[in-house]
RNA sequence: GCUUCUGUGGCGGAACUGGUAGACGCGCACGACUCAAAAUCGUGUGGCCUUUGGUCAUAAGGGUUCGAUUCCCUUCAGAAGCACCA
């Protein structure tokens, strides 16, 4: 119908060469910041899942520019990664230059999709001049003690040599090879996030986050307050279990140590039954961690033989077991075993025949078949049993009870227990940040001067990995060797690089000041910028990315580098788009849709419309062609509309524009895009009923209409003698305007719709009900009855109560 | 197992703080244009019935209410995240 190649061309050079969508820091005009993740620049080129975001954000930026606000929507690449890495292996192409021509690819999709991207802004995360930042970032993180090296088991596969994130490990099987995946120590970069668990929880609260997005944060960091207990060894020595369920002391029958923790290496010595017990720890660092959890829920484990622990308020001596349910690395990596009132506890006692105490009583125990837990006897008003002088008490009392009696003892304190773990920083890869630390026999660990920062990721020519799971860097010698910053001698850099993580970690604050070479970006820039208004993003990022953005950022400002403690404040996140089968897309199912297909055969703006349209922002959606064919058809009705316009300024119908108006802003800024284009659908139908459209409807129309299919309706407004849209100012409503002066009055009787009839707005409620009375049908309903009660809510409906 | 979300015509989906269920679009049917088809335009479109009306319908069952897609309880189904976290 339309030339849309043409069109949509002419409007792309133009919004260029104008630097329509240019953000100026300082600027007078209200700062607002969108934001949409960035890409991982893949082979692939981009999705329509990404069109679909960033025409959302698209519209909003565009409307708030209307609005008069100085808008930064900007876009760049994270382009550090696995995948690069592989795709380099595969093909002996260095990641630069793979990551160079996909980052060629993408922008040019995302400048045919016609996004307003500040495209001034752009970097990658692996630009020299960007990571030289995340580098500089990490120092200052080591410099105040939160980034360390330890000892970790990591997921290994046997097979390629290679250590893999629990993401290239699922289902316990190595993601490139098949093989089965063990767990192996290696000393890894930590940063110390559980120091921020309090304040990661606490800063939630000055987010703006979607509530979901919320609790997927809190479920994560895991939060859980208890009581950590100081248990004696018979003959010496003692160590600590962490609790919830203090109430249950009493019933303690056994203890049960992890086998990758630290206590049983040091009871090590006086382990009666050494080569069974080795065999387990064994045993259990080969399963993966898959294993451990899912596959093997059977409760394996040895008695430690030769070893006794007293119970700290019986002083009965228990026995002490290894159990592969109980982790290292969590609590105190031991735990109290009640079997009598916890389920898991229970089964790992029959399953060795332990015995059992009950300390707390209620209605339907049945310890013959469950324990009696804590969800159960805490619903009921159950009293303790069994336990001492506290017996009697009722559960809440006993908690607090007896953890005042253990305080005052000095065997216990209060504790928060977090399952959110420390951040592994390392990786065994080559394509990443080198992390600028330097070994020096002598000295340690030392920092790399900021000075002489960035360290250069060198050229490497080998990218399979070491037969020792080092990253290929190890193998670049005259990279690897250089001197002690602190004494002069020779020393090695450290060869892992960061994870991917790092670089989107702070994204957003570059994008405040990207071409800053003194600093990752000023002070007053992000002063001026605040924080992200609008964070987008896929709901499988709110766990990670969005906590690890977090932390990075309370560490800044711990630092006094950054300006507010939460430089995020409203976070969303959109469905996803999937194949015409209502499956996820991928390669492998063949229900790739890919969008340039749909811009060559319908146009951008076709695409756009119909991906708003599509159905609710924040949920899952099929593709469906017939759909997305009704768009343009929509599209080219509108440009016929032209043929009918009238040389007025005058609206035809004032309430239909001004709650159009209302309507389309309300709906882009609460993500409600489908209702937005349906709302301005229902005018389109009414200007077509009407056979003519003045200028003004018109002007309207492809106004609203803008913010979602731009280049089309710059085009008609140009043609009828407009100024561009981009540089007018969005419409105000007229309050005044969306006042009716007669409504539809629904009159039910017994809650049934009974009638229908259109009344004055000024109608008292005394009017409403005597009109209502008066129609035929409500007549008919109520003969022969009493009526109990009239209910009337004015300008809407009548209900007449009848008996 | 836990947490969260979702369940409305043939389909995607509307319905503001409880107030006309099915907006808008797709599909379908019929009609117009055409030699014909496509495109376009017009009309209709939840089921059933005795069809200017009535009745049943928002996963199933119950409750609160004058009135429930909306609030509460129980059950079922699907999705996502976490997963032996003491």
């Amino acid at each position: 119908m339309y030339n849309f190649k043409e069109i949509e061309k002419k409007w792309q050079e133009y919004w260029d060469k104008n630097e329509t969508f240019k953000a100026i820091n300082g600027s007078d005009k209200k700062p607002y910041y969108v934001l949409v993740e960035f890409p991982y620049p893949s082979g692939s080129g981009l999705h329509v899942g990404h069109v679909r975001s960033y025409t959302a954000h698209d519209a909003m930026a565009r409307m708030k520019r209307m609005k008069g606000e100085n808008v930064l929507f900007p876009m760049g690449f994270d382009a550090f990664g696995a995948p690069a890495e592989q795709y380099a292996i595969k093909n002996h192409i260095h990641p630069s230059q793979a990551v160079k021509e996909n980052i060629k690819t993408f922008k040019g999709q995302m400048k045919k999709m016609g996004f307003s991207f500040d495209w001034s802004r752009e970097f990658s995360t692996t630009d020299p001049e960007y990571y030289k930042w995340t580098q500089w970032q990490f120092l200052q993180f080591y410099k105040h003690g939160m980034a360390y090296k330890e000892k970790m088991p990591v997921n290994w596969c046997p097979n390629c040599k290679i250590v893999l994130s629990n993401e290239d490990s699922q289902g316990g099987v190595c993601e490139r090879c098949g093989s089965k995946v063990v767990q192996k120590e290696k000393s890894q970069w930590m940063l110390r996030m559980s120091n921020y668990a309090e304040d990661l929880l606490k800063g939630l609260d000055d987010t703006n986050f979607a509530d979901k997005v919320k609790l997927g944060q809190i479920n994560w960091i895991g939060k859980s307050s208890g009581v950590e207990v100081d248990v004696d060894i018979v003959g010496g020595g003692k160590f600590s279990i962490f609790t919830t369920c203090i109430e249950t002391i009493y019933g303690i029958t056994f203890f049960v140590i992890a086998p990758d923790g630290k206590l049983i290496k040091e009871l090590m010595p006086r382990v009666e039954n050494k080569e069974e017990v080795n065999a387990y720890i064994e045993e259990t660092l080969l399963k993966s961690n898959m294993d451990r959890t899912e596959l093997n829920k059977g409760k394996t484990g040895v008695l430690v033989k030769g070893i006794k622990a007293i119970n700290p308020v019986t002083k009965e001596e228990v026995p002490i077991y290894l159990g592969d349910f109980v982790l290292g690395s969590y609590g105190t990596g031991a735990v109290m075993a009640v079997p009598a009132h916890d389920q898991r506890d229970y089964e790992y006692a029959k399953a060795h025949n332990i015995k059992m105490i009950k300390v707390i009583d209620g209605e339907g125990i049945d310890l013959d078949n469950s324990a009696y837990e804590k969800d159960q006897y805490l619903k009921t008003d159950s009293k303790l049993v069994n336990s001492d002088k506290f017996s009697g008490l009722s559960v809440i009392e006993a908690k607090e009870e007896i953890t005042k009696y253990l305080e005052e003892k000095g065997i216990a304190r209060r504790v928060n227990n977090y399952k959110m773990r420390d951040w592994i920083f390392s990786r065994q890869r080559f394509w990443g940040e080198p992390i600028p630390m330097i070994y020096c026999e002598k000295c340690g660990w030392v920092p790399m001067d900021e000075k002489d920062l960035p360290l250069l990721l060198p050229n490497v020519v080998e990218y399979e990995p070491t037969d020792n799971g080092e990253s290929p860097l190890a193998k670049i010698t005259d990279w690897v060797n250089c001197k002690c910053p602190k004494c002069g001698e020779d020393a090695k850099r450290e060869t892992d690089t960061m994870p991917q993580w790092a670089g989107s970690s702070w994204y957003f604050l570059r994008f405040m000041d990207p071409h800053n070479d003194h600093e990752f970006a000023s002070m007053d820039a992000m002063k001026y910028w605040n924080k992200v208004n609008w964070y987008n993003g896929g709901m499988e990022h709110t766990a990670r990315h969005l906590l690890y953005a977090r932390f990075w950022v309370q560490m800044l400002y711990d630092y006094g580098f950054v300006p507010n403690r939460e430089m995020i404040d409203t976070r969303v996140s959109h469905g996803m788009i999937l194949g015409p089968d209502g499956l996820k897309m991928s390669k492998s199912k063949g229900n790739v849709i890919n969008p340039d297909d749909i811009v060559n055969e319908y146009g951008a703006d076709t695409l756009r419309v119909y991906e708003m349209f599509i159905g609710d922002y924040q949920q899952d959606a099929a593709w469906n062609i017939d759909s997305l064919k009704g768009c343009k058809r929509f599209l080219d009705r509108i440009f016929k509309l032209k043929e009918n316009i009238i040389d007025s300024n005058n609206y035809t119908d004032e309430f239909l524009v001004n709650s159009t108006i209302k309507k389309v802003e309300n709906d882009i800024l609460t993500l409600k895009f489908n209702t937005a284009i349906s709302s301005l659908m229902i005018m389109v139908n009414e200007y077509e009923k009407q056979k003519t459209i003045t200028k003004a409807d018109y002007s309207i129309l492809l106004t609203l209409l803008n913010p979602f299919a731009p280049h089309i309706t710059e085009e008609l407004n140009e043609q009828i003698g407009n100024d561009p849209i981009c540089n007018n100012t969005w419409p105000t409503y007229d309050q005044s305007k969306l006042v009716k002066d007669k409504f539809e009055m629904v009159v039910q009787v017994n809650g049934k719709v009974r009638g229908k009839i259109e009344v004055s707005s000024d109608f008292t409620n005394e009017e409403m009900e005597q009109t209502a009375l008066s129609l035929d049908n409500v007549k008919k309903h109520i003969e022969n009855k009493k009526i109990v009660k009239i209910i009337t809510i004015p300008k809407k409906i009548v209900n007449i109560v009848v008996k």
